[in-house]
DNA sequence: CCGTTGACTTTCG
DNA sequence: GCGAAAGCCAACG
């Protein structure tokens, strides 16, 4: 049933399974795509996201449940913008409430 | 096909 | 809590 989907396009099945108002890590993502402990590539192909993908990638951090980018960066302000918008609390640290959704254990 | 790179994660000091 | 090092995996040239 599954197609042979590439791990590439994995992520972007899993990143757009993510709920608004909820926020899942690098090493989640990667560990429901199946790509194991890729959570480097789970960054790598956000990154390289196509043109007009409606991909919530602003909803993936990292396991410090904060933003990897470097905060000048645009993508980086985008991605807080947008989660504060669904709703998502910012501490004085710069972190998120790591709201995870139920994820299949 | 091989080597390098990278939006990560975990452990040690 | 922060910094540095090692480990894992896939995309790129």
């Amino acid at each position: 049933m599954n197609e042979p989907l590439s791990a590439r396009e994995r992520i972007w099945q899993v990143v757009a399974a993510i709920p608004p108002g909820k926020v899942a890590s690098y090493g989640q993502v990667a560990r429901l795509a199946g790509l194991g402990r890729g959570a480097r590539q789970v960054g790598h192909t956000l990154r390289d996201l196509p043109k007009g993908s409606n991909l919530p990638w602003h909803r993936v951090l990292n396991s410090q449940g904060k933003i990897s980018l470097p905060p000048d960066s645009s993508s980086a302000k985008t991605q807080r913008h947008r989660l504060e918008a669904e709703g998502v609390e910012f501490t004085l640290s710069g972190k998120v409430k790591l709201d995870q959704f139920g994820w299949d254990a």
